[in-house]
RNA sequence: GGGCGCGUAGCUCAGUGGGAGAGCGCUCGCUUCACACGCGAGAGGUCGCAGGUUCGAAACCCGCCGCGCCCACCA
């Protein structure tokens, strides 16, 4: 035991004590029933880890200790979501590079030593992937030391990567299953679309931002009626992907044009005037323009109505040449169409809509100014521009009917809290289409098909040849399927790779199956770690993490993949936003850990309760750190020249403090069992400062007192009920709790038992008394308190003696008081002791006269 | 517009049918043999507003106000 106790050099020593002896590594041999598994989430490597991920993994961290500790064999791996786009940005402007995946491999590579970020190099997709794979690495190097320092108690031979080939096989394996069974499909259809990345996104990745517009009145006159149609849109540069005008089929101000035609301002193409019930009458005329397509409500006309395309908008976000006059494109003045699209074609959306307004006041078919009006737009969530919507051929997962099962599977699920299972049933019921998850991009995991090109040379997408299993995982844009040549690739004859990835969500949705390893190895670690115990998140990815994984676990294993959800929540900064890099308020978590110590900062985590946001407050971590130096401190106290223990607790003070000590930890252990580690570690905080600042006081001259007899008792309840405290705090607490386990036990407190209610209340007995013991401990506090207070008014030191005390209070207590008499009488360092009933208590403190 | 959550001391929050609490901050005091990264004490609140249930409401019910998040809303 150390002279002066510290904090510094805590994480260094034991962590490197944790690795050295194995102290977190799972037991691959446990039964299944001994098992607690957990669905860690691997943190995107794209930058660096922030305060948010270290409260959220402090939270599952104290779950998993205290499981451990309760005798259960913990699976907690870690994970790096390596793959997707995010990576992909990171390396184009750490490096200066762009993928070009026409341009071949150099084996020779190495990236610019002044990256410009102007002038990005091309450079080949294998070479992309490689300084993808370079920069991650490092990345996760950083991670893990971090979390090593906050003292996760993850074993780490079993992280993985979700680029990593197992990864990769398992995200595979699992897609070829789905093809087979026809769960997942190919479609070439209108899908989302991110104009600059040039790629196909899902329903759960947008996000809305609110973006200023104009609404534009336009005239459509009428075709084979006299009335003419009046528009309101936003977004007039699609006027030449009109398809149809509809208005609600009960609105009587339009009943004359329903059922005839009008024609579109500057094309003068024909479109249907039809109704449909999902119009909204009281939005501008109550008319509105289906086009090919300006947002997910056209898909569904278009849909429903069976109506045309006419697309004109490509997928680098610019408008298309398109070919009027021709099929599809008839225009009653063939020429002015010609010539007003050719003043849009090839322009940005932005431009052609600015175009457009133009045009059409100056053709007379704009109504008045255009209004301007602010506007919720759908974003991707990591993109610049809105969303289009783009046909292309992409890969889906069924989902739509899969929506009343999962809501069913969402209600077998325990939520922590409970409320949270709101958010997911909301999002299952709000699905509009399947999950597309075919992605135009390069650092991700690699559709496992090819597809025949016939003689004439074009691609069959509808007969796609999957990999053979024993192959995966393969890349298909550099490998070639059985029974081909390489020579072979885009020939006639021959066959072509699916050019695509998949959204990193398709294999992030797979983190219990790669985790546990699924389908390998037989499948043994699976069987003992799956369906997993605990999936552990925050609450803004219920909708994609926590729904995608669901529904490939119910697709692929026809279960839950887990039992549990505990949901955390956010760090918010002091001005209660939610943290992030781009306002710039974000605390690097090293310099956290290093200013604060890991114990510290685990303490303002776990205070945070579950699902909850929580301020970011380094007060908290100051009184974090003052909890740990008060371990330290009454451990050492406690232990230092401790006489020897008695074979039990004969001094009823010693009893009544074991069996409050029952109480908070049945109180502990039911917290946790709810997930709630925020209030097992506040009681077992409020009961400990109370301890240290009442019975330690209380005991002190008995601990000390020559008579062995005497500190027998005292001894034996100090010993436990240190150790149980050790023990409460060690998932909080776990650098210091292992310090000051060591002074005095074998082996570590992080595989020591949780302590049990039962046995503490068996210490205490059970006897007649323990009531009036209770009492006894209650009131002898009480009493101090008094005469502390009387002390601290007469601004006298404490030690200072009271002459003479009359207690006044109610008879029980009195009586009660009888049994803590010695401990009060020495702790106040009173010298006379007086009873008086009374209804209340109250004291009186003589104390000698000031000297000087 | 729908759903969920929140509103308690200056701040952060606990408290879910019967005493309005904790920590921090603030003020005062104390080198007391574990701890000055300490110890003791004090001041500070019509528990968002209004109604109802109840012998009794911070808590339960209804309404309203405010804040946050999620979803829907691109005509």
């Amino acid at each position: 035991m150390p002279e002066r106790p510290a904090l510094e050099g805590l994480e260094a020593k034991w962590s490197a004590a944790w690795e050295q002896e194995g102290t977190y590594r799972f037991d691959r041999a446990a039964p299944r029933e001994r098992v607690y598994s957990i669905d860690t989430p691997p943190p995107t490597v794209s930058g660096s880890l922030h305060v948010g991920h270290v409260f959220s993994y402090t939270h599952t961290d104290a779950v998993a200790r205290y499981r451990r500790m309760r005798g259960q064999e913990v699976f907690y791996p870690m994970g790096w979501d390596d793959n997707g786009l995010p990576t992909e940005r990171r390396v184009q402007n750490h490096f200066g590079v762009r993928c070009d995946p026409s341009v071949p491999y150099d084996p020779s590579f190495q990236p610019p030593a002044e990256p410009s970020e102007k002038e990005p190099l091309s450079i080949s997709r294998p070479n992309f992937v490689e300084l993808c794979l370079r920069l991650t690495e490092s990345d996760e190097q950083a991670f893990e030391d971090l979390w090593r320092t906050l003292g996760l108690s993850v074993d780490w031979s079993m992280t993985y990567t979700t680029i990593g080939k197992l990864a990769q096989r398992i995200s595979q394996r699992s897609f070829l299953g789905l093809l087979a069974r026809g769960a997942a499909y190919q479609l070439e259809a209108p899908t989302l679309w991110d104009v600059d990345f040039q790629t196909a996104v899902a329903q759960a990745e947008l996000e809305d931002r609110e973006r200023p517009g104009a609404m534009h009145r336009v005239r459509f006159a009428g075709a084979d009626t006299e009335a003419d149609a009046l528009i309101e849109t936003t977004r007039p540069e699609l006027i030449a992907a009109c398809v149809a005008v509809l208005a609600h089929p009960e609105d009587e101000r339009h009943r004359a044009l329903v059922g005839r035609h009008v024609r579109t301002p500057l094309f003068g193409t024909r479109v249907p005037v039809m109704t449909h019930a999902a119009v909204e009458r009281d939005k501008g005329t109550g008319l509105v323009m289906v086009c090919t397509f300006g947002d997910v409500t056209d898909v569904l006309w278009w849909r429903e109505l069976g109506l045309p395309v006419r697309s004109v908008l490509g997928p680098d976000g610019r408008l298309l040449e398109v070919p009027w006059g021709s099929e599809g494109w008839e225009s009653d003045d063939v020429e002015s169409a010609r010539r007003n699209y050719s003043e849009l074609a090839g322009r940005t959306i932005n431009q052609a809509r600015k175009r457009s307004a133009e045009l059409l006041a100056e053709s007379g078919e704009l109504i008045g100014e255009p209004q301007p009006v602010n506007r919720a737009v759908k974003f991707f969530e990591k993109g610049d521009r809105p969303v289009e919507i783009v046909t292309s051929r992409q890969w889906f997962i069924r989902t739509i009917e899969h929506q009343e099962r999962l809501i069913e599977r969402g209600r077998e699920l325990d939520w922590h809290p409970a409320y949270m299972r709101a958010r997911f049933e909301d999002w299952v019921n709000g699905l509009n289409g399947d999950w597309c998850i075919s992605r135009q991009r390069f650092f991700g995991v690699p559709f496992p098909v090819w597809y025949p090109i016939d003689e004439q040379g074009k691609v069959l997408y509808e007969q796609p040849i999957p990999a053979s299993a024993e192959r995966l995982p393969i890349d298909p844009s550099t490998e070639v399927p059985d029974g081909y040549d390489a020579s072979q690739r885009g020939q006639p004859g021959g066959f072509a790779g699916d050019p695509d990835v998949m959204d990193t969500w398709a294999t992030s949705s797979l983190t219990p199956q790669i985790a546990g390893q699924a389908g390998e190895d037989g499948g043994e670690l699976f069987a003992r770690v799956f369906p997993m115990d605990v999936r552990p998140q925050a609450h803004d990815i219920i909708r994609t993490w926590l729904f995608t994984t669901v529904l490939r676990s119910e697709l692929d294993e026809s279960a839950l993949p887990w039992q549990n959800a505990a949901i955390s929540g956010w760090v918010l900064d002091p001005d209660r936003k939610k943290m992030s890099k781009s306002k710039g308020n974000v605390v690097t978590p090293m310099h956290l850990l290093e200013q604060h110590g890991a114990d510290a900062v685990r303490y303002w985590a776990a205070s945070g309760r579950p699902g909850t946001d929580t301020a970011f407050d380094a007060q908290q971590m100051k009184v974090g750190r003052r909890l740990a130096v008060k371990l330290l401190n009454a451990s050492k106290f406690a232990l230092s020249d401790l006489p020897p223990a008695g074979d039990a607790l004969t001094h009823p003070l010693d009893r009544a403090l074991i069996a409050r000590l029952a109480k908070v930890v049945a109180e502990a252990t039911a917290s946790f069992e709810e997930y709630d580690y925020a209030r097992a570690l506040q009681r077992t905080e409020e009961f400990f400062w109370w301890y240290c600042d009442y019975y330690l006081e209380l005991v002190k001259g008995r601990r000390y007192d020559p008579d062995p007899e005497i500190a027998a008792s005292v001894s034996r309840a100090l010993r436990l009920s240190l150790s149980v405290f050790q023990r409460l705090f060690a998932p909080f607490l776990p650098f210091v709790c292992e310090e000051v386990w060591s002074w005095w036990q074998e082996g570590s407190v992080h595989r020591a038992s949780w302590p049990e209610a039962e046995e503490l209340d068996a210490e205490a007995g059970s006897s007649e008394g323990a009531e009036r013991e209770a009492l006894a401990l209650e009131a002898t506090a009480d009493v101090l308190r008094e005469v502390r207070k009387a002390k601290s008014q007469a601004k006298r030191p404490m030690r200072a003696p009271v002459t003479r005390l009359v207690v006044r209070d109610l008879p029980a207590r009195l009586d009660a008081l009888e049994l803590g008499e010695d401990d009060l009488l020495q702790a106040g360092s009173i010298e006379s002791l007086e009873r008086a009933e009374a209804d209340e208590l109250a004291v009186e403190v003589e104390l000698p006269p000031e000297e000087g």
